[in-house]
DNA sequence: AGTCTCCATGTGATTGTATAACATTACACC
DNA sequence: GGTGTAATGTTATACAATCACATGGAGACT
């Protein structure tokens, strides 16, 4: 219900919460998403490619409009469905996800596991961890089979603070 | 990602995906209502409680700009503020709930057990479905344990087809 | 009663998010 | 080369949410 700051583009930087090596991790992501989109026959298509590249430059959830700007900097077309395509072609196959709490999206932390993600939010810096949460999705599973729900796609998003920022607000 | 129809006050009146006694579960509803803001000293306004008669005559998702159209109808304020202020109210007080998935709102299906809410939604006919899914949040809690994240709020959102479209679509 | 304060409401303006609709271009395939 | 399909580009607009500021009313207190 509130929100944090204008837009997403907030500073720091981590892959969920833990440290890493960022450039290989990045070209690592891009180099999966070229072979994943071979072997099913996608075009991975230049703005498609700059988009996932700009979400992974950043490894947190950015506004639609964030990514647009970075793609006009960059000379693709500045109007707002170029970004949206782009970030529907991603998401249906499962390069990115979109954060439903934040409406902001961000670069897949798994890929090619096909997986149902989970997402954990930290209200004060931001950061966004994505865990391969099986056990939340059974439990949904249990409960729409009850009643005869067939369940398509699941949102399970957790907001809060991080570890980070809890030992921050400790000091 | 996409949207299947403009305004999300789309016919169909069900609760969940059961039939039930619709006036006297609204009427239910808003003396339980009156009851919990007495008891915790909360000011359930008229605009307040007009919003919340809005949700549940309509027992669906409805975005702001539906509501604030049906206030306007009513004579009170027509800027989005009125609108989200009251949602704002209901919303924090456990007597509605944003399903993130749709920007839209719904009244709370089980007023007064201080639950965590999981939602069905179908993506045909719009109902969306209130579950009590400790087991959701359980298994969500066990993930955030690991990592030392605290949670505070939780988004859970299925969405997929109903017991009731999934006949329709056999036939 | 008076009045002070707090909270709620009302309004105008603005920012952010997302799609509709349509024209054009690039590609794959025959 | 011609044709169908998918992707891109652009304009315009709808929908979602917040900011800032003015007004008014309910309750607490004297």
């Amino acid at each position: 219900m509130t929100r944090e700051s204008k837009k997403l583009n907030v500073e720091n930087g981590s892959l969920g919460f833990a440290q890493h090596d960022h450039g290989t991790c990045m070209s690592d992501a891009l180099t999966a998403a070229d072979a994943r989109c071979a072997a099913d026959g996608l075009r991975f298509t230049p703005v498609r490619r700059k988009v996932l590249e700009i979400l992974l430059q950043d490894h947190r959830a950015l506004g639609a409009y964030t990514i647009l700007d970075r793609l006009r900097e960059d000379g693709f077309g500045s109007q707002p469905p170029v970004a949206y395509r782009a970030l529907d072609f991603l998401v249906t196959n499962g390069l990115a996800h979109k954060i439903e709490r934040l409406n902001a999206f961000i670069a897949c932390a798994h890929t090619n596991h096909s997986h149902t993600p989970a997402f954990m939010i930290c209200r004060l810096c931001n950061v966004v961890a994505e865990a391969l949460s099986s056990t939340a999705r059974s439990a949904l599973l249990d409960a729409a089979r009850a009643t005869g729900f067939r369940i398509e796609r699941t949102v399970v998003e957790a907001e809060g603070i991080c570890p980070s920022c809890s030992d921050k607000a400790d000091a």
